[in-house]
Parts: structure tokens; sequence; C-alpha cells
DNA sequence: CACGATTTAATTTTGCGCGATATAAAAAAA
DNA sequence: TTTTTTTATATCGCGCAAAATTAAATCGTG
């Protein structure tokens, strides 16, 4: 057995797993702020460059299934951010539309990229788990080009 | 407003999210096989490097907190996989102990690692996804670097 | 038109993450 | 020794993720 192999450090699981982690974390008080959890600020930042997404369209942007977007839709609803119309043409299709409050929460959260590259300076931890991750995709990116060539 | 700032692709949010989503589901056959989920399987990594050890010293080595990692270990018991012994010395701590059910699943997981890098090989979504997080990171690690430098 | 196949969305269920809080043991302070 | 603080773990509640199921609408073919 190829006890390297195990090692947590030399898989790539651990490391993504817990810089995404870590990252969430270090947005979590400005989006406090705006009252937005994580995965309803990045639906925000689609809505924000093309509004009036169908559910499906929203879904293949953030890589999310409906049963993920669905209820997380329904939540923004009820906070009036958003609103479901559901299409004239296909009954069985849902477009997302700001509402005035979505839309003026992108003046909000504008300041939020730079404030959290502060953030991150301030957190050790973080950055050296970066910097690790940094390091492992490095690593792994040209294993698997190196792979997918020897394939052609 | 900084409309380039806020776009889904340039800030570090989205690919690390993404990304640790589709590595999380690229692991997920082989875990079913075992019938682990995949935190399940960071843990038996730990404790398939060092055995015994207290629940908070499996926290530091996961970053995951005892609201977490107690029902974890509690599900992970019931499976038969591991067993938590009340340290005589503090009776505070718990420390947890591979079973050999625990110990034998090492040899099942031995060869994820390499039919981990095939199954990428094949998702072309993925690999995609980890070379833009690749750039995104070596982009921010410069930043944050030459940040810190500036502070000293 | 009929009817089964397909597509799309919603619902249900399970398992995390994590903030807030609780509880009990151990250590430190008074 | 008593009180206070710290430390280790557990519990609770909310919000995701994602598989499986259900329901509704549309399409394809005869």
């Amino acid at each position: 057995m190829d006890d390297q192999q195990l090692r947590l450090n030399n898989q790539i699981c651990f490391p993504i797993y817990s810089v995404s982690r870590l990252i969430t974390k270090a947005y979590k008080p400005y989006l406090e702020e705006m009252g937005l959890t994580y995965p309803q600020y990045l639906l925000l930042l689609v809505l924000w460059e093309r509004d009036e997404l169908s559910i499906n369209q929203i879904g293949e942007k953030l890589l999310l299934n409906t049963n993920t977007l669905s209820p997380l839709i329904k939540r923004m609803e009820k906070m009036n951010l958003l609103q479901r119309k559901r299409s004239k043409k296909d009954e069985r299709s849902v477009f997302i539309q700001l509402t005035d409050k979505g839309k003026a929460l992108k003046n909000t959260a504008a300041p939020i990229p730079e404030k959290l590259l502060n953030t991150l300076l301030t957190e050790d931890v973080t950055v050296t788990e970066i910097m690790l991750l940094k390091d492992t995709l490095n690593k792994w990116s040209d294993i698997l080009l190196e792979k997918q060539h020897s394939k052609d």
C-alpha cells in the first residue's frame, strides 16, 4: 500500500475543501452586514451581471441544480431581493428578476473584493492554506496536462 | 462602481467554491463504494496517518469544530468504523480509535488517488475549472505576497 | 388525436458546516 | 478551599448540497 499517496496533504481533496471553507468564512462578516449568505451572494453576482435568467440558466453559471437553487431562490424572494416570473411561452420555466432592493445591493457590495483582500492578509492560517492549495493545484495541473497529452 | 471587480470570475469566491464541489463529486463514486461520505473519508485519512487522536486534535488537522465533528464521529461510531474513549487523565477529552473495520478500509482506499486522476481527465468541465482556479490562485498569491511585503 | 418518452421544476431526505449556547471537568485565581 | 476562568465536548437551529422521487408540461411518432 502506498502510504504516501493517502496522506492528507498529498491529495487534492483536503486543501480544496479547507480553503473553500476558509474563504467562505472570510466573506461572512461582509455578507452578514448585507443579510446575505454565501450562495445568495453568488446568485446575486450572476444576476447583477445579467438579469432575467431562468433557474436553469442560473444553474449553468453556478454549476448548481434546481434542487439547490429552488429553495435558495424562494428564500431570496421572501427577502424581497428578486421575483419569480413563470414564462408565458413555456409554463415550466421560471425566470428570475431582481427587485429594486436586489439591484441596489450591488452598490453595497462593490467594496467587498477590496475589503476581502485586506481581511485575508490578517489571517495567517488562511494565507498559508491558500499557498498550499496553489502549490497543489500547480502540481496537479502539470500532471493533468501531461496525462492529457499522452492520450493524444 | 467597479463592475469589473464584481464579475463572477474575477472574485476568488466562485472558482474555489465550484471546484470544491466538483472535486467532491469526482470522489463520490469511489467513496460510495466504501459507504463513506466526503468528510468521513477525510477523517479516516487523518486517523490512518495517526490513530488515537482527541476530537480537538482532529479538529486542528481538518480545521473543523466539534459542532461538526461530534455528530460526524457519532455516525461513524454507529457504522463501527471507530470508537470513542474518554480519557482517564482528563475526563473532558474524548480520544478516537479506529476499529479493525476502520483500519481495513485503508486497503480499499489505497487506489483512490490514482483512480481520481483518471476520472478528472474524463471530465472537461472540472479540468477547465481547475485550470481557472489555478490561474486565479497564482494571481491572488502574487497580490497577497506583494501586499504582505509592503506592510513590513 | 393519442400516448409514451423526455424535459423541467419542485419536494423529500440525509449529511454536513457553523454560530450560538450549554455542560462539565480541569486549572487558575482569590 | 472556594470562586472564577478556561478548556473540551455536545446540542440546537438554520442553510445549504445533492440524490431520489414526484409532478407537470412538452415533444415525437404513428
